[in-house]
DNA sequence: GAGTGACTGGAACACCGTACCATTGACTCA
DNA sequence: TGAGTCAATGGTACGGTGTTCCAGTCACTC
């Protein structure tokens, strides 16, 4: 409810948190951190503001007071994991080892935090830790000889693989999860499925995977991230 | 509440349809087209039993005679609009334009129902359309000479890729529309904010963009394809 | 000692997904 | 013709959600 003035714009960024005084009781901060465990514990669904609230051993209220909406809270949830990405440093490992190391951080935070792969689609990315890594994004690119727009390009083409590729990875798991069994399990079971339709799919049969255990994800992604960085590599050299 | 035996696997695919007789007076079908719409005109957020009933001419419980669950609606709903990707022609146009005009089809389609973004990354992708799309894939990638697990590996970047740039792409949309701007206003706005910090982000302020229209998106899509499809092209030359 | 203002939280509102179950109507068989 | 079956419908109700309202509580200043 403070400065209706601006709430036109939608996000946490673009005005001023209300100002703190004394009594923390509870603390913006505070309520951010527990609603990543929660969010991390139960998944996106599982955070609910009352069960947030009795966590924190406090009224569901009290919480809009600090954070003025559920949307605002996940906003900064998202943000402060993304504080997790380490920029790696450039002048040590060199432009290819820091933007791979890079795009494999923020994959790994994806994982880790599975919730935030649905939240990257939505929110704007314009908290102190997304420019934080926007920024570390750019230095890299710049010390690898790119310039103008091409840093904004090189960035996005990173970011948009290593986010995709953390989704299709996690929807895998989300839905042997929710279906209670183990990630084998559930790719016999669609093995199954996929090969009692084989015949309408001939491509797909010609390569019937072996069922894939959980380690090849972490080869497959290597490898394109590698594909990418020699397309990268490429273009660099003109 | 049918077949309550294999009630384990979440997952509609995996289980047998209810046994339709006559009278349909409300359809799987229209129910999936239904929701569809909704979903596209008011986001996933919008997308309600009682209001999809509504729309219909139904009573909400009736819904769930047909389709079990919310959650199950919405994977045939993602599953139904993959439908809409057209998977171009391998011998026509030669694989690398396929495999490109493939990545920009889930691209656009992406974009065009941009609550399926958030979708994938939660539900297993094993519905007729979505496995339609992999075989596509691998056929285009067996086309240009790819075999066993690389036409996986090179499947999952090409499509990881996609979904990641759509997602980029949409929050920013879905963050101006939200707070009922124009593309053009938010990033203004994002710019003077990002201007006014810019001390602390010195390799983002050194290629301050100006603001980029929308029309650019495409262009930096296309320009990461375009590596993309580089560093494949390379690995398959050896 | 009164007043201010940051902060709390119980109660209530509107809405949600969905289980329960009485009802409908077309169909088959005696 | 009448009874029985069964796919399909939808009103009602339950427990949970995000959020607002507002009466409180405290630490502080004048």
């Amino acid at each position: 409810m403070p400065v209706k003035d601006d709430a036109l714009v939608g996000s946490v960024w673009l005005r001023p948190q209300r100002p703190t005084g004394e009594r923390p009781a509870l603390t913006r901060q505070q309520i951010v951190t527990a609603a990543i465990h929660m969010l991390d514990a139960e998944g996106a669904g599982g955070l609910s503001m009352r069960s947030l609230a009795a966590k924190l051993g406090a009224g569901a209220a009290s919480l809009y007071w600090h954070v003025g909406n559920k949307d605002e809270l996940l906003e900064l949830a998202l943000d402060e994991v993304q504080g997790e990405i380490v920029i790696p440093v450039v002048d040590e490992v060199g432009w290819r080892a820091a933007a791979g190391g890079l795009v494999r951080g923020v994959r790994d935070t994806a994982l880790r935090h599975p919730w935030m792969i649905g939240l990257a689609g939505v929110k704007p990315a314009i908290g102190p830790m997304a420019m934080r890594l926007s920024d570390g994004a750019a230095g890299i690119l710049t010390a690898a000889g790119f310039s103008g727009v091409e840093v904004a390009q090189i960035s996005a083409l990173l970011l948009a693989y290593a986010l995709g590729a953390a989704g299709m990875e996690n929807s895998c798991r989300q839905g042997a999860a929710q279906a209670g069994m183990t990630v084998a399990e559930m790719q016999a079971s669609i093995e199954a499925h996929r090969r009692s339709v084989a015949a309408q799919y001939p491509n797909l049969a010609r390569w019937q995977s072996r069922s894939q255990p959980e380690e090849l994800d972490e080869e497959n992604f290597t490898f394109g991230l590698e594909r990418i960085l020699d397309g990268v590599a490429a273009w660099r050299r003109g």
